[in-house]
DNA sequence: CGAATACATGGCAGATTGGCCAAAAAGGAA
DNA sequence: TTCCTTTTTGGCCAATCTGCCATGTATTCG
C-alpha cells in the first residue's frame, strides 16, 4: 500500500483514538452544545478536575478543542463542530449491529 | 445524567475503541470492498498472522465482522457495513481540522 | 503583599493494549 | 493414520492509558 495511504489510516485512527473514551465522548457532546469551563465538565464528568483536565488537554492536542481564559476560569469550545457526525455515525452502527 | 442516557456514551466508546487502530482501520476499510481471507489480510496489515488473527478477533466480539470457513481458509467479511462512514466522518474532521 | 479560586502538571500505581513466538486446533490430502 | 496448510489461542513483555493525589501556575481580591 502507498504510503501516504497508509499514512492517512495512521491519522484517523489517532482521531478515533482520542474520542475513544467515555468521559471525553461526554465532553465532546457537552461542547458541541456550547462552551463550557472546566469546573462544569468536572460536574458532567464526575471524575477528579485534574482528570478531566488532562482529557481535555488530550482532545486540545488532537485539534478537537480550544480554551480560552477569562480569569480564573478556562472556557473550552469545539473548534471541529462536525465531531458531532460520529455520534450519529456510530448510533447507526450500533443500531445495525444490534438488528 | 441519566444511566440509559450516559450508557450510551460507553457503547459508543467501545465502538470506537474497537475502531480506533491503524491495523484494525486497514482491515475494515478492505473488507468493506469485500471479504477476505485472514492470508490475505495479514499481507495487508503486514503483522504477526496471530496479530491479525487477534485484530479479527476482537472485531468479531464487537459485531462489527464476522467468520466464515470453507476449509482450512476462514474468510471474514463486515457486518456492520455502515461502519464505513466512519471514515468519512473522520477524514472531514481532519480536514476541518487542517484548516 | 498574602489568600483564595480555578486549572494544569508531575508522579505514581494498576489496568489494558499490542506485538511476537510457540503450541494447539481444524480441515484436507496422501 | 500422518502430514501439510491455515487459523486460533496462550504466554509473555514492553508500552500506553487512566485514575488519584500532591504540587505548581495564573488570576483576582483584599
Amino acid at each position: 500500500m502507498a504510503p501516504e495511504k497508509r499514512n492517512a489510516f495512521v491519522k484517523q485512527a489517532r482521531l478515533l483514538k482520542a474520542l475513544a473514551h467515555e468521559s471525553r465522548l461526554l465532553i465532546v457532546d457537552r461542547l458541541s452544545r456550547g462552551e463550557c469551563s472546566v469546573g462544569d465538565l468536572r460536574e458532567l464528568v464526575g471524575m477528579d478536575l485534574s482528570t478531566v483536565s488532562k482529557h481535555l488537554a488530550l482532545l486540545r492536542a488532537h485539534g478537537i478543542v480550544a480554551d480560552r481564559r477569562q480569569g480564573t476560569t478556562v472556557y473550552y469550545r469545539l473548534i471541529t463542530p462536525c465531531v458531532s457526525n460520529f455520534f450519529t455515525c456510530a448510533n447507526q452502527v450500533l443500531k445495525e449491529r444490534s438488528r
